[in-house]
DNA sequence: GCCAACGTTGGC
DNA sequence: GCCAACGTTGGC
């Protein structure tokens, strides 16, 4: 299958492309959506590509890039009582919440803020801009490149 | 199966 | 910290 394209958000003070950085890959769990968890679970592939973006950051936007390293595999993070990703619905015999593993690939030297992306008439239909919530998104391979060229011109 | 109440995301 | 957008839950 042809390499893919994705964008996932994380929080910057709970996980940043510094934090990837310095681990060089990480599960990425707690994704509690189902459109989301649809699109990890069933189309992901290793060597996809995948947009960094900060979210709940100054300013908002892509940070970098990482890249999948792992096929879907259960979040057991749902099964664990103490961890807040904790959730009843999700059985170890019948997971309900996947996650994957990404590696880290680029930081950007600053971020792309969400306002630039806004403002490219090229990146109009990202589902960054339509689909506001949601955290796992697919992206075409032309948003991608235009995304990593400003990222890298910076 | 509808939909009001509720909870969360995430920009500002 | 506010609050709009919007996904989820649960009563009926």
């Amino acid at each position: 299958m042809a390499k893919q394209y994705w964008l996932m958000k994380s929080e910057e003070d709970v996980y940043s492309i510094r934090d990837l950085e310095r681990d060089g890959s990480t599960c990425w769990e707690g994704v509690r959506n189902y459109e989301a968890r649809n699109l990890m679970r069933d189309k992901m592939r290793v060597g996809d590509g995948v947009l960094f973006y900060h979210s709940n950051a100054k300013p908002p936007g892509v940070a970098g890039i990482a890249r999948v390293s792992k096929r879907a595999y259960p979040d057991h993070y749902a099964f664990d009582k103490k961890n807040p990703y904790f959730d009843p619905k999700s059985d170890p015999e019948n997971p309900r919440w996947f996650m994957v593993d990404v590696e880290f690939v680029e930081a950007f030297p600053d971020v792309v803020p969400l306002d630039e992306i806004r403002a490219a008439p090229e990146l109009a239909e990202m589902a960054l801009l339509k689909k506001l919530r949601l955290s796992v998104q697919p992206v075409t391979k032309e948003e991608f490149g235009i995304l990593r060229k400003m990222g890298r011109r910076r």
